[in-house]
DNA sequence: GTGGTCTAGACCACG
DNA sequence: GTGGTCTAGACCACC
């Protein structure tokens, strides 16, 4: 899987790391149950320090995107931990989006269009 | 208008208040040509530094969602400049979100549903 | 006896593995004078490494919680051998405890109450 | 207020610290909405290093024990964030520490004696 | 082999 | 001046 960084991104890499392999489950790139690179690897493969890597993979863990086995290292969570006020902070994402989108001049159809076909294109799979 | 600042959150004040107010847009709290607090006045009702608001006041003008006549202060746009690459960002921030949102559990009727409900509460209106 | 590993646990697999043959002895699940199952069995059993058990078993006999005889394998101990600054161990785990619990809006009546319950609920019975 | 922290115990030296000022607010210390030292202050204070620091600072503020404000740095908290399994994981500790206490040769009484103790000594006040 | 921790030193964003 | 991030490089505990 490609992980694309920008450097010049006030995001902090960690986050952006984070946000990668979230969306690479989402894109099937990264199946449920499937090996992460190790801290090492990915690091060296993306060219960043190993504890970028490492701060990003203990966020995914708390999140329980993944999980990291002393013995075998990191691979996608089956499991999602379910958190309480999700809901909340998306309908709060949604509407700053949604909001922006209008006044760029967007119609709400055209909107609704967009956020259907974005979520047909999350395919979730087992590995 | 109300303006919710979280000083706890790892998120900058400057981007909170933008946030707040591109919200406060959409929600119809703030109506297009309507003026804005002067950054002093601002400053001192949500008790922030002056700095702070400037730079908000910046971004939104450089976003296009604001104008600031020397004369009369910050007011709202009416009308929006176009970003080249919004819809790109847009997109790439809806897919994380609903990724999110699947791996949480949520059918994909349902984040559709939520989409909707968020899309048809803005209501942006004239002054 | 069952025996509950948690693999995503920071805690190293034979502390846990420690803690909870200390706990079923407190439990009553295992008996004073018992025998363990053997490294190679338990190890079996659970799913982990042969060394994993042997350093788990290793520090129960330094702490004196279990005897190992060449000929019958592993036992509870009957004995406990003292420790010198185990009150001291304790006193600290306890004021740690004690003041997450308080500031946790447990009330110190409450906190004694569940000391009671806990402390009644130990039952260390003989073979 | 002073800090204790063992360079040769297993338990990283971002928990000893972190607990250190759990129970230095326990003791009464630290009072609650009192400014602690900056990152680097701290770290200097106690002869490690500032992300050391900057770690245990940021597992207290997920914890709800500290407020971090980008403008005054880090105070201690007035209200305590609810954790949803912090009772079952109380009872957990208390229950293996009992059992050892049991095994030691600590009588019922004697063990609940010290718990008594511990909690009336736990004197937590405001600034 | 794995992840986890720690350091020294640097730079940045924020207010 | 504050916390936050990142790096390079080292060492450790665990399995």
């Amino acid at each position: 899987m490609i992980i694309k960084l920008d450097m010049n991104s006030s995001i902090p890499i960690y986050i952006q790391l984070r946000n990668q392999i979230v969306m690479g489950i989402g894109k099937g790139d990264l199946k449920l149950g499937e090996q992460l690179p190790t801290v090492r690897q990915m690091a060296e493969d993306i060219g960043i320090n190993q504890m970028t890597v490492n701060k990003a993979y203990g966020i995914l863990k708390f999140e329980g995107y993944i999980e990291i086995d002393r013995r075998h290292g990191a691979k996608i969570a089956l499991i999602q931990k379910k958190t309480d006020n999700f809901k909340e902070k998306m309908e709060e994402e949604l509407q700053l989006l949604m909001t922006e989108a209008s006044l760029k001049g967007y119609d709400k159809s055209d909107i609704l269009r967009i956020c259907r076909t974005v979520i047909n294109g999350v395919n979730i799979s087992l590995a």
